[in-house]
DNA sequence: GCCAAAAGTTAGACAAGGCTAACAATCTGC
DNA sequence: GCAGATTGTTAGCCTTGTCTAACTTTTGGC
């Protein structure tokens, strides 16, 4: 139905779009809400790998407070998605592409941390914050806090 | 492991919380997420019946950017969750909970946007950027955002 | 080297949130 | 006041992401 209005009253528009920036809105975040979960996990495997030389699946699931049996789903996804590589009862490892992802993801998750503390904020709320807020946060949003994080 | 060495080092615990802060962190963001759909749906409601006089399903979905099955569903589980009330064919009503949360959700939204456009972005990247940063801002965060946005 | 504990997997349940297809009710313009 | 357009509902499918219960594999202390 909207469908049909904009095909009627737009024919020359260049993608057949949903409508109004509103809905377009919506639609990136719901966008983004399907990337969190990769973008979390894949950030942490990073992180155990560094710390502690490998990322078992007990260790992810401490850390992300879910159970052994939810990490293991997820876990199939993520390799299903070419972000990791596993073998069955062996730790995870991630692909070029879980790297460059995580690599990216850490960028983000430290500049939306630094600047929310260098906003004032507590560490503690903003690295609760930051963990939800930073898979929201457009390139242009992330320059200026960046920018405002690191001025003098 | 973890829980194991937290149960032995940590005996006294008041509760039996799940691991360290990190996995706190991710299930308050898990959390926040479960009522990302409910904000931005009484929030939109709360705007058509103040625009229009009413809030049509129709009208729901094109903002949102959804097909109308998925309102009709939506809309089911807000009024199961006693945020609206609805009649068969009929447009939708806010309930006096739905409507304290619309007006909440109105608030954040409206400080974390004026907060964006004050840092320096576009205002279509912010409301863009709003729509998501606003369900993982805390009262301590919003109210920093308030006085940056508030600031002369 | 055995065997118990820890870690991991598998199976299966369930809710949320998206969709399409098909049907039903309402509204509107004549 | 009816027919066609619009709006709304229902049914049913799918994926994601969570869980518990039960099983299997690996590991480590003796
Ligand atoms: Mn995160
Ligand atoms: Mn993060
Ligand atoms: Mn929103
Ligand atoms: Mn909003």
């Amino acid at each position: 139905m909207t469908n049909v209005d904009l095909q009627k009253t737009n024919a020359v528009e260049p993608e057949a779009r949903a409508g109004d920036a509103r809905a377009e809105a919506f639609q990136g975040v719901r966008a983004a809400r399907r990337n969190e979960l990769a973008e979390d996990y894949v950030e942490l495997i990073a992180e155990l790998i560094h710390n502690q030389g490998e990322a078992r699946p007990v260790d992810i699931a401490t850390k992300m407070g879910v159970t052994a049996p939810t990490v293991a789903k997820t876990l199939d996804r993520l390799a299903r998605d070419g972000l990791i590589t596993r073998a069955k009862y062996r730790s995870v490892f991630l692909t070029e592409e879980g790297r460059a992802l995580a690599k990216e993801c850490r960028h983000r998750h430290e500049i939306v941390l630094r600047f929310l503390i260098r906003l004032g904020l507590d560490p503690e709320t903003a690295e609760h914050d930051a963990e939800g807020i930073e898979h929201h946060v457009s390139e242009r949003t992330l320059a200026l806090f960046a920018a405002f994080a690191n001025r003098s």
